[in-house]
RNA sequence: GCCGGAGUGGCGGAAUUGGCAGACGCGCACGACUCAAAAUCGUGUCCCGUGAGGGGUGUGGGUUCGAUUCCCACCUUCGGCACCA
C-alpha cells in the first residue's frame, strides 16, 4: 500500500468517483410504475457567473435528503436547471458590449462544472435552461393558453416603473418604505402604460387554502398576509345627479356615522361630482397628486390632504346628504378607489375629519363604557366636589389654563345618569358641560343635547358658541372637545360593540352587527357581503431583450391576435443593440416587430416587450420531466408519473413571489385542463442564510464572501456537504466559521483511518462491548433515520460523529468480530446521502459491491436497539440528588425503593417520611418530602 | 402600527410527550508524542465556592412534585407588510 493511497486525499478520490457515476448512469431516473415515485426538487440557480456558498447550503442537503430517499427504495427524480433569462447578462451586455446569450451560456458551463463538484444526484440528462428556444416556446405557449382562456388581458394603468433597470416591476418586486426596486434599489416611479397582466387575483381565495400541503407556517403566513383576505360589505351610495358610488367598507355597522365620502384622485366619478366653484381647486389637486406619485411617495404617516369636490351624495341608511372630498390616502387600486369615511371609528378618517372641520358623529359605543367629563372652572357652584366625592364618582381637581381649578372626571356608564343630575343642579348659568366618550352628551342649564346626528353637531355647536366666544372658531362639536388634551383618548376608537345613534338599529350587540347590517343593506338592494384582496394582478411585461418575447401580434384591423400555436416559438432576434432608453430593444430593432397578421395576412407588428422571468420558472417543474418532449410542454406519461413535486426546498425570499405565481400557474392550467390536482408542490422546507464570518450578508463589497470551489480544493466536497448540514440549524443559517469546518474535517479524516487501518483483531471479542456497539449502531440509526426524514440535518451529523467517538472506545474490545463488520457497514450507509465520495471509495476499500448508493436503506434492529438498564434520576423535592442503574423493565414499587433506598435521599430526608413519591418510568423518581 | 420567527456557556448549536440543561463541534487550558513545530491522541472546560453546596436557558410573574418546554405581562432582535378602507 503506498503513501498516497493510504491517507484520505478527496481531491483524488471525488472527481474519479464522479466521473464513474456519470458514466454508469448511477443517478439516472426513469419512470418505473412498479417502483414509488419521489421527486425532490431545488429552486433553480440564476447563472450569475459561480456558484456561492449560499447554492451549495440549498443544494447539498437538499442532494443528502434525496438520497436518502433513494435508499430508502424511492425512485428519486432529483433535477437542475438554470433560470437563464433575466437583466443581469443584459446589464453586462450593456457594459462590457458582450451578448446577453454569449455571457449566459458561458456561465452556465462553468457553473454546471462547479455544480458537478459537489457530487449530487442530478440527473443530468433532464437539464433545462430557460433561455433556450426549445423551452421558451412552452413558456410562450402557456402564454398563449392563460390569454385564451381570459386569464391575461392588457390594461393601461399606472405601473411600477424601475429608472434604473428601465422597465416595469411587478408588485412584488418593489420593496420597502420608499418603494425601491427588488434587484437595485433604486426607487421606483409610475408609469401610466400599457402592459400585460395575469388575473392571479382569480384565484386569491383558492390561494389561501393549504389543505394537504405540508409547508411551512411561516411562508403560510407571509402569502395569507400577502393575498390579504378581508370580509365586509360592498355598499352603494348615490350621488345629487342618481350616480352610483361603490364602496368597500370592513365596517358596515357603522354606516349611521358616515359622514362624508372620499374617492381616489383617479376616480373616474370625480369630475362629473366636481362643482364649477371647486374645479380649479380639484384640477390643482390632482396634478399634485400625480406629481406626488412620480416623485418619491411619502412616508404613510405624512399629513393626509385632500379637496371637497363640491359634489354630495346620500347616505343610505340615513338619508343624509354627505359631502364627496378627493383625497390621495384613498387608493384606486384598493377596493373600489372610493370609501365612505366614518371618522368616529377610523384613525385616518378621523385625523382628515377634525382637519378639515367635517363633522365626526360617534355610532358604536365604546367597549370600556369609558367617559370623560371636564367642568370648568367658574361654571359649577361649590360643593359639586363634595358630592362627586360622595357618589364615588372618580375625579380631581386641577387648574384649567389660567381660569382657575376645574374638575376633571371619569365615569362608568351607570354612573353618567347619576352625574348629570349632580351637573344639572350645581351648573351656573350661562355655562354647558359635556360628557364624552362612551357617552355624548351636553348639559346646557336648559336641558341635555345628545351628539347622535350631523344635526345635533350644528346645534350643540351653535348652543356653545352662543355662551362662549372662546370656542367661536371651531367648525364642529368634535374639534372644539378635541381641542382639550384632556378629552383626547376617549374620542375615536376602532374597535366593534353596541351600535348607537343608528336609528332602529341603535342597541346592536357588537358581535352581530356587521352581519345584521350587511342583511338589511341586501335587503334593500344597497349593498351586498364583499371580499376584497390586497392582491394584484401579475404584471408580466417587460420592457428588455432577454427574456421570452410576449407571443401577441397587432393587426390594425383584426386587433390583438395571439401568435398561432404552431408559429411558436417566437425566436429572440440575435442582432440587437441595447441602450436603455426605458423602451424594449426589440422595438428599436429594424425588422422584427414587423410581420403579417395570421388572421387576415394584412401588415402588424410585434407585441416587443418580453415576459417577467418569474414566467419561466413558475412551470420549469415540468419541462425537467421531459425537456425534448416537442409535442407539448410535458410528455403525459412523465406527468403523470412524476407530479406532483414531492418536495421543494428553497429560500424563503421567494415567499410572496415565485411561490405564490407558480401556485397560480398551476391552478391556472388546472382549469385549462393542462395539469391535474391543486397544488404543483406537497411538501415545502425553506434553508435559512449562510452570513460572512463577520455576521453580515455575504457581499463582495464587504470582502466577507466564502468561495466554496476555495473550501473544496481545502478540504473536500465531502467535508463542505457535511461540515454546512452541521454548523447550523438548516431553515435558520448561520454566519460562516472558517475555523468550524476543521471539526468536521477531523471527522471524516478519523473515518478514513478507522477503515483503512484495520488493526490487530480481538482475540477474543468481548460480549458486553458486543452488546454495546450493536446498541449504539442501532440507536444511532433510528435516530438518523428519523433526522433525515425531518430535515434535521445538523443532529444526523453529531449523531455519527458521536457514534465514531464510541466506536474508537470499544474498538479493542469488538475489532475483527461481525459486530464491528456490522457497524462499519451501517455507518458508510448512513453517511453515504452526506458524503457520498468519501463513503463509496471505503465500501469499495472493505470489498463491498458497487455502489453504495444503489445500497438499501438499513435497517433497524429494535431488540440490538433496546436498553437493558437505564439511569434512573432520583430527585428530592424536583432537584437531582442521585442517579441509579436499574434494569429497563424495572416495576415502579422497586423504583420508589431503590430511590428511597439511596444514602443521599436518605440523609436529605434525615428520617422524615417522604409526602409522596412520584414514578416516571423509564426516567425518574421524584420524592417529595 | 400589524403579522411572524428567534433569544440556552467564549462561539455554532443539542435536549421524544413537561422529567438528568449544555449532546456534538469550534475555541481555550493542560498533558502525551517531538530536538522543536504542525498534525495526531488524551484530559479538562456553564457560573460562584477550597469544599460541602448554591445559582443558572432574555426579564418579571403563574400553573406543576417537576418548566428551555405550558400560560400571562414585558424586553431585545431578525424578517415581512404598512394610508388596504
Amino acid at each position: 500500500m503506498t503513501d498516497s493511497n493510504h491517507h484520505y486525499h478527496p481531491n483524488k478520490i471525488e472527481p474519479r468517483w464522479q466521473q464513474r457515476w456519470e458514466q454508469d448512469g448511477l443517478y439516472h431516473a426513469d419512470v418505473d410504475p412498479s417502483r414509488p415515485k419521489h421527486y425532490a426538487l431545488t429552486m433553480l440557480p440564476y447563472p450569475s457567473g459561480d456558484l456561492h456558498i449560499g447554492h451549495w447550503y440549498a443544494m447539498t442537503p437538499s442532494d443528502a435528503r434525496a438520497r436518502f430517499m433513494r435508499m430508502q427504495g424511492y425512485n428519486v427524480l432529483f433535477p437542475m436547471g438554470f433560470d437563464a433569462f433575466g437583466l443581469p447578462a443584459e446589464n453586462a451586455a450593456i457594459k462590457n458590449n458582450i451578448h446577453p446569450k454569449d455571457w449566459t451560456y458561458r456561465n452556465i458551463d462553468r457553473m454546471r462544472g462547479q455544480l458537478r463538484s459537489m457530487g449530487t444526484m442530478i440527473d443530468w440528462r433532464r437539464e433545462i435552461i430557460s433561455a433556450d428556444p426549445e423551452y421558451y416556446h412552452w413558456t410562450q405557449w402557456f402564454f398563449i393558453q392563460l390569454y385564451k382562456h381570459g386569464l391575461a388581458y392588457r390594461k393601461k394603468s399606472p405601473v411600477d416603473w424601475c429608472p434604473n433597470c428601465n422597465t416595469t416591476l411587478a408588485r412584488e418586486q418593489v420593496w420597502g418604505e420608499d418603494r425601491h426596486c427588488e434587484r437595485c434599489g433604486t426607487p421606483v416611479i409610475k408609469r401610466n402604460l400599457d402592459q400585460w397582466f395575469f388575473k392571479t387575483t382569480q384565484y386569491a381565495e383558492e390561494l389561501l387554502n393549504y389543505e394537504g400541503m405540508d409547508w411551512p407556517e411561516r411562508v403560510r403566513v407571509l402569502q395569507t398576509n400577502w393575498i390579504g383576505r378581508s370580509e365586509g360589505a360592498s355598499v352603494l351610495f348615490q350621488t345629487e345627479d342618481e350616480d352610483i358610488i361603490e364602496v368597500f367598507t370592513t365596517r358596515p355597522d357603522t354606516l349611521w356615522g358616515a359622514t362624508f365620502m372620499v374617492l381616489a384622485p383617479e376616480h373616474p366619478l370625480v369630475e362629473k361630482l366636481t362643482s364649477p366653484e371647486q374645479k380649479a381647486e380639484v384640477e390643482a389637486y390632482i396634478a399634485q397628486a400625480q406629481r406626488q406619485s412620480d416623485i418619491q411617495r411619502e412616508a404613510a404617516d405624512r399629513e393626509k390632504t385632500g379637496v371637497f369636490t363640491g359634489g354630495y351624495a346620500i347616505n343610505p341608511v340615513n338619508g343624509q346628504r354627505i359631502p364627496v372630498w378627493i383625497a390621495d390616502y384613498v387608493l384606486m387600486t384598493y377596493g373600489t378607489g372610493a370609501i365612505m369615511a366614518v371618522p368616529a371609528h377610523d384613525e385616518r378618517d378621523f385625523a382628515f375629519a377634525v382637519k378639515y372641520g367635517l363633522p365626526i358623529i360617534p355610532v358604536i359605543a365604546r367597549p370600556d363604557g369609558i367617559s370623560k367629563s371636564l367642568v370648568f372652572p367658574g361654571s359649577y357652584e361649590a360643593g359639586l366636589d363634595e358630592k362627586l366625592q360622595a357618589a364615588g364618582i372618580e375625579h380631581y381637581s386641577a387648574p384649567v389654563g389660567e381660569s382657575g381649578e376645574g374638575l376633571f372626571v371619569t365615569l362608568r356608564d351607570e354612573q353618567v345618569d347619576e352625574y348629570v343630575s349632580l351637573v344639572r343642579q350645581s351648573l351656573k348659568p350661562g355655562y354647558w358641560c359635556e360628557i364624552v366618550g362612551s357617552r355624548w352628551l351636553f348639559i346646557f342649564p336648559d336641558g341635555v343635547r345628545e351628539l347622535d346626528s350631523v344635526q345635533a353637531d350644528r346645534e350643540i355647536l351653535a348652543r356653545c358658541k352662543e355662551l362662549s366666544p372662546a370656542v367661536s372658531q371651531f367648525r364642529t362639536t368634535m374639534e372644539m372637545v378635541n381641542s382639550l388634551p384632556f378629552y383626547r383618548d376617549v374620542l375615536f376608537h376602532p374597535e366593534y360593540g353596541t351600535m348607537i345613534h343608528s336609528g332602529e338599529f341603535s342597541g346592536t350587540p357588537g358581535s352581530e352587527a356587521k352581519k345584521r347590517v350587511t342583511g338589511y343593506l341586501e335587503s334593500r338592494g344597497q349593498g351586498k357581503l364583499a371580499v376584497n384582496y390586497r392582491l394584484r394582478d401579475w404584471l408580466i411585461s417587460r420592457q428588455r431583450y432577454w427574456g421570452a418575447p410576449i407571443p401577441i401580434i397587432y393587426c390594425e384591423k383584426c386587433g390583438v391576435v395571439a401568435v398561432p400555436e404552431d408559429q411558436l416559438p417566437v425566436l429572440l432576434p440575435d442582432d440587437v443593440e441595447w441602450k436603455p432608453t426605458g423602451e424594449s430593444p426589440l422595438k428599436l430593432h429594424p425588422t422584427w416587430k414587423h410581420t403579417t397578421c395570421p388572421n387576415c395576412g394584412g401588415q402588424a407588428e410585434r407585441e416587443t416587450d418580453t415576459m417577467d422571468t418569474f414566467m419561466d420558472s413558475s412551470w420549469y417543474h415540468l419541462r425537467y420531466l421531459s425537456p425534448h418532449y416537442d409535442k407539448g410542454p410535458v410528455d403525459p406519461k412523465e406527468y403523470n408519473y412524476w407530479m406532483p413535486v414531492d418536495t421543494y426546498t428553497g429560500g424563503i425570499e421567494h415567499a410572496t413571489m415565485h411561490l405564490i405565481y407558480t401556485r397560480f400557474f398551476h391552478k391556472a392550467l388546472r382549469d385549462i385542463g393542462v395539469t391535474k390536482g391543486d397544488e404543483p408542490m406537497i411538501q415545502l422546507r425553506n434553508q435559512g442564510m449562510v452570513l460572512g464570518e463577520d455576521s453580515e450578508k455575504m457581499s463582495k463589497s464587504r470582502g466577507n464572501v466564502i468561495a466554496p470551489d476555495e473550501l473544496v480544493k481545502a478540504y473536500g466536497a465531502d467535508t463542505v456537504r457535511a461540515y454546512l448540514m452541521f454548523f447550523a440549524r438548516w431553515d435558520l443559517g448561520a454566519p460562516w466559521s472558517n475555523s468550524g469546518i476543521d471539526g468536521t474535517s477531523r471527522w471524516l479524516r478519523r473515518l478514513w483511518t478507522t477503515v483503512v487501518e484495520p488493526g490487530e483483531p480481538a482475540a477474543e471479542p468481548d460480549p458486553e462491548a458486543v452488546r454495546v456497539l450493536r446498541r449504539k449502531v442501532h440507536q444511532a440509526l433510528r435516530s438518523v433515520t428519523n433526522d433525515f426524514r425531518d430535515f434535521q440535518f445538523n443532529t444526523i451529523i453529531s449523531t455519527l460523529m458521536e457514534l465514531l467517538n464510541e466506536m474508537g472506545r470499544l474498538r479493542d474490545k469488538v475489532n475483527g468480530s461481525p459486530a464491528w463488520e456490522e457497524a462499519l457497514d451501517i455507518y458508510l450507509r448512513m453517511l453515504a446521502p452526506v458524503a457520498p465520495h468519501i463513503t463509496e471509495e471505503l465500501w469499495s476499500r472493505l470489498g463491498k459491491p458497487y455502489s453504495i448508493h444503489n445500497q438499501p436503506w438499513p435497517e433497524v434492529d429494535e431488540e440490538a436497539a433496546a436498553d437493558e438498564e437505564i439511569t434512573l434520576v432520583v430527585q428530592v423535592n424536583g432537584k437531582v440528588r442521585d442517579r441509579i442503574q436499574v434494569p429497563v423493565d424495572i416495576s415502579e414499587d422497586a423504583a420508589k425503593e431503590k430511590a428511597l433506598a439511596s444514602e443521599t435521599v436518605q440523609k436529605i430526608l434525615s428520617g422524615r417520611p417522604p409526602r409522596k413519591v412520584i414514578y416516571v418510568p423509564g426516567r425518574l423518581v421524584n420524592i417529595v418530602g
